[in-house]
DNA sequence: TTGACACCCATGAAATCCCATGATATCCCA
DNA sequence: TGGGATATCATGGGATTTCATGGGTGTCAA
């Protein structure tokens, strides 16, 4: 199962250039593609990132929803056809297109957050009170982890 | 099932290593990843810890919540952006990040202590005080246990 | 020809590996 | 059951590797 967690903060460089943490990197190896899939977020001012096998993923949910339905074709443009192979080069990084660094903010820094199976990407002062946020919601609204199956698979 | 109990005092060295009780290394032993993985506790000055297979828990509970909602954001986010995994060395030892040991007041000298299926890292002498807390409070609410299920899984 | 981008190498800081030590606990055999 | 031999464990410190970061160069296309 891939796993993404912590925040890691990078330097952005001139090129537009940043590391991918070592340990993202190291759950994104062995996928077929070397590298991140990623798309603007469309209810946060971020980045999302996962990797090829989850990207299939979402595929396939997505799939599951009524072809040809509105539903289905938002889904479809917001993300599919927004999103990008970001390939690794050879120190692990990857060079965040300016759109992307547009729609998030980033300039000079990136901060990557786990968000379990897939990870985002923010401009670091922007997640600072993005963090606060959640936390706030979280804990007013009493958001609780699901005591769901979980275990099983 | 993971079970942590005791509680061990360890040596933090200049390094910021300290030896996770052996005890503790064998109900973590032979999942994915070897190490345990931490977080601040946001009720106590101290530090969450446990192994990747509770964590793998927690990402399969969450992904049961629509993708991209603001529960699942929400929740991601303040669970897994503020944990850290942290690897064993060869004997046994994990760094503990700067962070962690302002936030549970560590310096020279950590506490582990089992707390069923997780375990608390504390500075010893804040966990005395925390100790003595809650058996008082233990006591004098006559605190009990539910005889629930528990059984199953 | 001028960017944009892939590839290569260099660097310092930090994390990790590796080996050594002493103290305990455990084992084993008489 | 005693007591020496053997493992296990926590700890210390030096050596080595990893990692993030910076910059140079070549290549291809607009």
């Amino acid at each position: 199962m891939a796993v993404f967690i912590g925040t890691f903060e990078n330097k952005v460089d001139q090129k537009g250039r940043v590391s991918v943490p070592a340990v993202f990197r190291q759950t994104l190896a062995g996928l077929s593609f070397s590298g991140i899939v990623a798309f603007r977020s469309h209810r946060a001012d971020a980045i999302e990132g996962c990797g090829m096998d989850f990207m299939e993923q979402m595929i396939a949910r997505v799939s599951e929803i009524d072809l040809f339905s509105e539903t289905h074709d938002d889904l479809a443009t917001t993300i599919f056809s927004d999103s990008q192979q970001l390939p690794f080069d050879g120190t692990g990084r990857i060079m965040l297109p300016q759109s992307f660094r547009d729609h998030a903010g980033i300039t000079d820094r990136a901060a990557f957050v786990g968000m379990g199976q897939l990870f985002q990407i923010w401009q670091p002062d922007a997640l600072e009170r993005h963090k606060a946020g959640a936390r706030d919601r979280a804990r007013s609204q009493r958001l609780t982890i699901p005591a769901g199956a979980g275990g099983a698979r």
